[in-house]
DNA sequence: GCTTGACCTTCCATCTACTGGAAGGAGCAT
DNA sequence: ATGCTCCTTCCAGTAGATGGAAGGTCAAGC
């Protein structure tokens, strides 16, 4: 299997998985002609990376969560920990974001968006005001 | 005004002042010594970079915002299109972080996390198993 | 006058996770 | 032989800084 197929059949594009490759997360043989020779382990290995990256694990995290998954002496509660701290990232940036997007929608709000040039939204990003965080916006 | 005074008055690194002036964000004054001289202007628009940056618009959308600040003659409605248009991207990014946050929960609650190999976790990554996304967990 | 230390300068490398493109080889059909 | 598609490697670039090396400047202390 070339990596035209093995791009079709992972869902990722070749030049990601020449990418992964050169970081050591697969290591598909080689044709008598240089071409790499995808076996059905690679690819399966290469769909398990798509999905742990669209699930927002880092590729160090995918590194290690593919050497759980290889290793059949895992202890279950090692995976549960990589996803855990995961979640608790994604919950932050969550919490964030959410924060992030109240301040916005107040400014949004306060601006009246004509052709005058009166802007509460220049005037708060001028002042600094970090207060819109503390008080007003509750989540 | 040195570039350490500067960074203390608008809560920047030095690092990322250079770094703002090599993109052309702020052009301060130079020193006979050839140290960079901050007046209260540039300063302040530090600071109001500072703000803008984060309330997460990118670096082109801040130099956008910086020069409507400046420009007197601006239409508040220019500046109101900037916010919206983040707003949105930010609603986005918060929905595919949801969404993603409910998958991570389902498989973490599946998962005994104890000495055994068995892991749900390392099952639904194997299986690329994207059903997740579309039934079970509302958001 | 000389050294020490804090501060400043520029320049280059590094980070994440790819992505784009150039230059050239391999394989197959005509 | 030609053309086309696929493959190869290598280099550069993205966003937004950040770290560090090598070296200039300045004020204080002895």
């Amino acid at each position: 299997m070339n990596i035209g197929e093995a791009s079709e059949a992972s869902g990722l594009p070749a030049k990601t998985i020449r990418y992964y490759e050169e970081i050591g997360l697969i290591r598909p043989r080689r044709d008598t002609n240089g071409y790499r020779a995808f076996k059905a382990g690679d690819v399966h290995k290469l769909a398990f990376l798509a999905r742990a990256r669209a699930l927002g694990f880092s590729i160090e995290e995918c590194r290690a969560l593919l050497g759980l998954y290889e290793d059949e002496t895992r202890a279950s509660e090692n995976v549960k920990a990589l996803a855990q701290e995961h979640l608790h990232r994604v919950d932050t940036k969550i919490a964030e974001l959410k924060a992030l997007r109240a301040t916005l929608d107040e400014l949004i709000a306060a601006c009246a968006g004509d052709h005058r040039p009166d802007c509460p939204i220049l005037a708060d990003l001028a002042a600094g005001n970090a207060s819109r965080e503390e008080n007003g916006g509750a989540n």
